[in-house]
DNA sequence: CGGTATTTTGAGTATCGTCAAGGCCAGTGG
DNA sequence: CCACTGGCCTTGACGATACTCAAAATACCG
């Protein structure tokens, strides 16, 4: 992890563009940039951090460690999301670099100062933590979702929708948009609550399906964002099945 | 629905509780006490809310309808909780008393006025948040266990721990613990992911091991916490795999 | 270019979903 | 007061899906 002795650069962190200049400035002055690389532990279970973070570029993981000492995702950071229990308590998780990421990082305590003087810098703040609520539920959703294929679709969809947002914009092909899975198969298995196996072929299957197509396991172009709304969402539509049997059919007829 | 012309009484709700008598004062003067019964909705999807809720007695669900018509709950509102999404936006699901119930509403105007005005208000209210924040966290926690009999498992535990600390602390029996399910099985499948069959089925197969006990369909005891703490969790016994993994070396893998 | 970790595939088993039927309780009307 | 009706929970049998174990293929890294 290195770290430069000059704030971090602000203005492009989307809890911070809007603020007026003054707050923009007192906060460059209480804040560094840290840099990790995959892999590299944050923050711990039930540590109080000792900033408050910011991610910039990359993607962190918060992950509950089980009593059997085996750990669980529960959810990801990325840019814009902010970290670190501003105002009280321990994390009730462990905070991981799941890619090589940038974190801007607030001394705590001259932040929460700052939170007290500045009615935009707090309420910008609780905008975050609303935002990051919603997406939580988001989750929810998607993870009360009864089939696996269903839960990666709406995890595929996240990572278009919240997650790369500049990327989706400049999709290579008409109604194509590429998407980086930030995890490995057995992390987006515990965070989907499934096994890598069972997420491995649910995708192929996706693949096989022709609603997306996986350049390599990580890169992955997203060819019917449509099929994949209804993926994600329902299952028992007929048509699914149909196709699939379709598919199966076709296979065997033509093999 | 009934409303009475004065204000709720708002000592007794943990987010205010600690406030100074003034601030508490003219949050009476804004407020009115409303009462559902079970079924009724108290907010549409995507309505933008005129007052600021917290719940009292009872408990409310929020849903959200999805494409093809059928209803997904996404979580659980009981005493103390607040909704109604201060500061911004209209909300992203549908607000429904599960079981009758008693609000305490507050325009939404003279709210975030007052708001403002109170950073002990404000405070409190980003704790609910946060709070409310990490109950969601803990919902992905248990909603990305693999069997439905883990997820009912964490259900219970979280109706003990959550959602009625008062009940929970008067144990009839030594080490047993009365909990109601405020919801019908298939509400309760949609909210694990799953199918009233499935919850059916796990719920007798949880009494039929002697954790729990069924007086009726919604009035469970919990016989052995533990046993429920170990199902939630992991309940393959792979625990003593992975006890010899830890005492061969706790190396860590990266992602 | 080899060595290692990760992903993928295949076969067999367990769990869950689906369909259909029966039981329990509450509200309704004779 | 009792039969009837509708809703919900429960149970059973069967099919679909996902998990487990084991092995092969691929990607990653030096």
């Amino acid at each position: 992890m290195g770290t430069t002795s000059a704030g971090c650069e602000l203005a492009k962190l989307p809890p911070f563009r809007d603020l007026p200049a003054s707050v923009s400035k007192k906060l460059a002055d209480i804040s560094r940039l840290i840099r990790y690389r995959a892999g590299q532990t944050v923050a711990h279970d039930g540590e109080k951090t000792s900033f408050i973070g910011c991610v910039g570029e990359g993607v962190l993981r918060m992950q509950k460690t089980l009593p059997d000492g085996r750990q669980h995702i529960v959810g990801l950071l990325v840019e814009g999301d902010m970290f670190g229990r501003v105002l009280d308590g321990p994390l009730h998780f462990a905070i991981e670099a799941a890619t090589d990421v940038s974190v801007c990082a607030f001394k705590r305590r001259p932040f929460e100062a700052l939170l007290e003087q500045s009615p935009e810098l707090e309420r910008s703040v609780l905008l975050n933590i609303l935002n990051e609520l919603d997406r939580a539920r988001h989750w929810m959703l998607i993870l009360s979702q009864r089939k696996v294929s269903s839960r990666i679709a709406g995890f595929l969809l996240m990572l278009c929708t919240e997650l790369d947002q500049a990327a989706a914009a400049v999709g290579p092909e008409h109604g194509a948009v590429d998407v980086t899975i930030p995890i490995s198969r057995t992390d987006l298995a515990h965070l989907l609550g499934s096994r890598p196996e069972s997420i491995s072929r649910a995708l192929h299957a996706l693949a096989d399906a022709g609603w997306i197509e996986m350049k390599t396991p990580y890169q992955i172009r997203i060819l019917d964002i449509d099929a994949l709304v209804a993926q994600s969402g329902e299952e028992d539509p007929i048509s699914i099945e149909v196709l699939e049997e379709l598919f199966r059919g076709d296979r065997k007829r033509t093999g």
